[in-house]
DNA sequence: ACAAAAGTGTTGGATTTACACCCATGA
DNA sequence: TCATGGGTGTAAATCCAACACTTTTGT
């Protein structure tokens, strides 16, 4: 099919691309999948694939998204679209790319079975080589991750449901790449209200146990966070 | 030919919309088309079109936006893709939306002849009946524009070559739609570094002359100005 | 007892807001 | 001379950044 495209050239194919963030191991690391291609043997790719003509394109999003990760229900975002017309050396496809945020504990189930030869989790600092213009979007992806962390609420996408100051922390200097200073970056959020108080503790390691938080309402809203 | 598309269903047709703004005597203007279809003959819509084959997204914006408004070498960035199923009653039509800054001064030349009946620009806070979902990107698009004037310097693309003080803090109000304080407004700008005095006045009305400025560096960068 | 991370306030500096009067011009 | 918008500074309030010690646990 897709070669077909190529030698006639006549259409426009829409596609859609999904950067996957999640924080595991205090690393934000990204779900890249191996194409079978020979052409890509030795990259990686993003998750992606065509839109159909009766799907929306947010709907083509969530199903390449469950049938590739395996999941459903989580932060996604549209990015940017990319329509040069030289990205993709099968034909003219136009991606809109979007990104995904997963919580640590979220269930997922990597399927390796279809048109690629393996999907993981690779660090997001320490990219392979990547096929198409995907090293492109996930640096957009990045940025716009960076930036959106400052100004919303989008931080409760990456946490599970109690987490810790620390952990909340974390995620934040994980994704800007410096330290915060934990006393003021408490003040900060205290004075949002996003969270409460689970009222209980995380116990077991060999310090002062840590108050568990929750978010009180996980709906997207903008707040000056940093 | 859009309407073979509707009825086999096959294909998804990649577009491009543009919001042109421009502010012309201190009001907020969107420059629209007249459908000439029926279905829309009470309705106004965006420039736009098709993407083709063999050119990229950002050109076929340059291209249409020289079709229909004559006009080149603006602000022009992009905007959302609007991606639903039936957003367009002629075809499954996806839309990299995008949108466009004119200064007040810049030649353009609207052009009546093609495809729609009419074109012009309209009150951005008093819009008509509108085609499509193009109420929907236009009030995207002045969500990003109203956003991206407090932390970037593109309100260069909203000012003639020299302007005054007055002229710069009007573009701010109009589009925020709330008065600034006079003395504040210049502390800020003055202080961000972006334009100097061009050493002459705008003399003619009945009160003291201003000092006119312009841009030190038309290049894009975002800058904390609100 | 010790190592490790949790929890918790204060101060100085920088930034932001509010606010009013005189000036230069054209009519 | 009058009406109009242009140009200019200061003080109070708020916000932000820097900074260190005590607590609680597991081993």
């Amino acid at each position: 099919m897709k070669q077909v495209l190529k030698k006639t050239h006549k259409f426009v194919i829409v596609a859609i691309d999904v950067v996957i963030f999640a924080i595991k191991d205090g690393i934000l690391q990204v779900l890249l999948i191996k194409p079978k291609q020979p052409v890509f043997k030795k990259s990686w790719a993003l998750p992606g694939g065509m839109v159909m003509p009766k799907e929306s394109v947010d709907d083509a999003v969530k199903r390449h998204l469950f049938q590739k990760a395996g999941v459903s229900n989580v932060h996604l975002e549209q990015l940017y679209t990319f329509g040069s017309v030289n990205r993709d050396p099968f034909g003219r496809v136009v991606s809109v790319a979007h990104f995904a945020l997963i919580p640590p504990d979220k269930r997922i189930n990597l399927k390796t079975t279809e048109a690629y030869a393996d999907i993981k989790w690779l660090r997001a600092d320490n990219l392979p080589s990547l096929a198409y213009d995907h090293k492109e979007i996930i640096m957009t992806a990045l940025e716009r991750l960076r930036s959106k962390l400052a100004y919303t609420n989008i931080v409760y996408s990456l946490l599970p449901e109690q987490f810790t100051m620390s952990q909340m922390q974390q995620v934040y200097e994980v994704i800007l790449d410096r330290k915060l200073d934990k006393r003021n970056f408490q003040k900060k959020i205290k004075v949002l209200n996003l969270i409460k108080k689970v009222g209980r503790q995380k116990r077991g390691e060999p310090n002062r146990p840590a108050e568990l938080f929750t978010f009180i309402s996980k709906k997207s809203q903008t707040v000056d966070v940093l």
